[in-house]
DNA sequence: CCGGACGCCTGTCGGC
DNA sequence: TGCCGACAGGCGTCCG
């Protein structure tokens, strides 16, 4: 599921109800996420007050006196904010209780999640360590990627999918800017120039602002803290809308396997 | 170093 | 109606 714009939507819907407060109970009911959910984290969160909370890439944090929380939505991860005694779902493994009587909670049906507590710092983690720049930062330009992409030759949709080269840009905003910068998502990435290269910086972060304004895109199983919709899925121009017409020439969208990932382009509009 | 394949899970959907 | 395979937002690991 979730991509940049879901975890941020959700860092932003969870950050109010968390920051400054103190934890309760840890209560894990199920420990066996893509990593299991280590023994030693409930005494090691225990009583502590949350100092922080941000995102790095797909990864939430959640800062305290000692050490982070690190948390990984997976495919089909969401958290929410709940009074403590809500009842929990098949799939919600865990809750974090703090002392105000409420929690956050954890759901995964597909257990592709994380759930774990690194030491300080936290970037030096080796889940943190080699992750590459923000899209939304600076750093991240189209000379950036023209710079990284000389000597790759896998597609380029796999290419910006890469963490080490850039975080957060998951299947459906690959698909998506691509299709906005009018680039083909097979091409070799060293086949990509300067220019073209400044048009895909620019629209993955546009599209990656747009789905956060209107708070991430709900397929399935992503939903905010406060158990509402994101609202981009109604923007998509290609994503899973293979056989219907482009919404800037009207030819059919197709849709095929690029890197092991479905993908969906416009043949006329991008080469 | 790079690229590709695989596995981890559950749920859903389409075809027969 | 039931069964079976394919597929789904991610990513760490292994292999050539």
């Amino acid at each position: 599921m979730p991509e940049l714009p879901e975890v941020e939507t959700t860092l932003r819907g969870i950050s109010p109800h968390l920051r400054g407060e103190r934890i309760g109970q840890l209560l894990v009911r199920d420990r066996r996420l893509r990593l299991p959910v280590p023994r030693e984290i409930e005494s090691r969160v225990q009583g502590q007050r949350i100092l922080a909370l941000s995102r790095r890439g797909k990864y939430l944090l959640i800062g305290l006196e000692c050490g982070t929380i690190l948390i990984h939505l997976g495919m089909s991860g969401s958290l929410r904010v709940l009074a403590s005694d809500t009842l929990p779902g098949k799939h919600d493994h865990l809750d974090l209780r703090l002392h105000n009587g409420k929690c956050l909670r954890m759901r995964d049906p597909r257990r592709f999640g994380m759930f774990l507590w690194v030491p300080d710092p936290p970037a030096a983690h080796p889940l943190l360590a080699h992750l590459g720049p923000e899209p939304l930062g600076s750093e991240f330009d189209g000379d950036y990627l023209y710079a990284q992409s000389r000597g790759r030759k896998c597609a380029v949709k796999a290419f910006i999918m890469d963490a080490s080269l850039v975080v957060g840009v998951g299947n459906i905003y690959a698909n998506e800017a691509l299709h906005l910068a009018g680039i083909h998502p097979a091409r070799p990435s060293n086949r990509v120039g300067r220019e073209r290269y400044g048009r895909l910086a620019r629209q993955i972060k546009l599209v990656l602002e747009k789905a956060i304004a209107l708070g991430g895109t709900t397929l399935r199983d992503f939903v905010r803290e406060d158990g509402s919709q994101g609202y981009f899925a109604l923007s998509l121009k290609v994503y899973q809308r293979a056989g219907e017409s482009c919404t800037s020439c009207g030819t059919p969208i197709r849709q095929r396997r690029i890197g092991q990932r479905s993908s969906f382009f416009c043949p006329l509009c991008q080469r």
